[in-house]
DNA sequence: TTTTTACTCGAACATATGTACTAATATATA
DNA sequence: TATATATTAGTACATATGTTCGAGTAAAAA
């Protein structure tokens, strides 16, 4: 569907892009992929946003986006979790993290990892936890949760005899009985450490 | 040295930029920040490129970058260390991965960690560990090395009775003195887990 | 007061740039 | 063979956009 000129031109405006910071004109991706006519390239911008693979704002110049799948986003780093609420309320947020924007669908944010719950895990105090508030969290997984409505922690969630447990990774803790004082935030997806 | 107007003037850009993926033209300037007049902003842009906030191409639309400290950049990922070679031959990037620009001076690469050495200090095998060739690795910190011109490894680098060690963190594992057959590649900054 | 500096506006200009139309060529498809 | 599709080129047009010039206002400095 996508010709090799097309993949060319696509290639030159990512390069163009990360070189200067803004996009190409169209007479200046002529002379990037070797073609002398500005509606040959019009011709081919219109293919590639037919794929869905770039898009264009009509009549603005130097208007291009490509839809990279490796885009980056900022997530907001919570400080605690409010009392009551599961809202990303703008005063916890205590600063935000470069994260690379896979799903576009996810609802991504980072905690900052307190104690030593999780220390046998490798998860460490102070490491930044990024949790994902779309994705369920399965039996063996690692988690975000709210106990009471007011302390947010990371645990293993695991089903034990029939019930649910949150599992801690250190033998000096306690595994905890899952009732209706605790609430799944979200699944840990990625952890990042600054050393 | 900047004024309000310019202030804002930079954050309108900013915003405009994290929205739509390009920059914004000089009269939509004037519309995003209440100027009536295109020489009004020009005037603002001049002021803001002296003060080295904002660049600028002449006679190009929107051509505008922002000297953002908080840019992205990719990292090349190195699957092996090459025998012989710290060089970042291109056959041994395995791919690359977004991370917070901070410091331009700094050289960094991602090393994908195998083996369990460093377990007690959470470094999985699999994580993604951030070096930084351009710092030093100092007395307690952990570092990356090359063993023999061909292996390379993750370890604490201790000084023990005047002798420098390589140490792991697990008790399996031996540490190892440094000799002429050891060469230190950089320090580990940062940890990436995917989960 | 006069002078300087900072900021704003309006109008006009030059051109960089996106777009449209027509035609030609080559290759594949019926 | 005829027809359709893909690609390229040339020309021309409309305008979006950066730039320049002149002037006015307000506040601060001399």
């Amino acid at each position: 569907m996508v010709s090799e000129k097309q993949k060319n031109i696509l290639n030159f405006i990512n390069i163009f892009i990360e070189k200067n910071g803004y996009a190409p004109s169209v007479r200046e991706i002529c002379e990037g992929v070797s073609l002398k006519s500005t509606s040959t390239v019009q011709y081919h911008l219109e293919k590639l946003i037919q794929s869905g693979l770039l898009q264009k704002n009509y009549k603005k110049s130097r208007a291009l986006t490509v839809n990279n799948q490796l885009s980056n986003k900022k997530i907001p780093i919570l400080g605690e979790i409010a009392a009551g609420s599961l809202l990303m309320a703008e005063e916890n947020v205590i600063g935000t993290v470069n994260y690379p924007d896979t799903d576009e669908k996810s609802d991504l944010f980072a905690l900052s990892v307190s104690g030593d719950s999780m220390i046998d895990e490798g998860i460490h105090e102070k490491d930044l936890v990024i949790i994902n508030k779309n994705e369920p969290i399965k039996n063996g997984d690692i988690g975000a949760f709210l106990i009471n409505n007011s302390e947010g922690t990371i645990k293993f969630l695991k089903n034990i005899q029939g019930k649910q447990y949150l599992v801690p990774a250190n033998k000096n803790y306690e595994k905890i009985l899952v009732n209706e004082n605790i609430q799944p935030i979200g699944k840990v997806v990625s952890l990042i450490r600054d050393m």
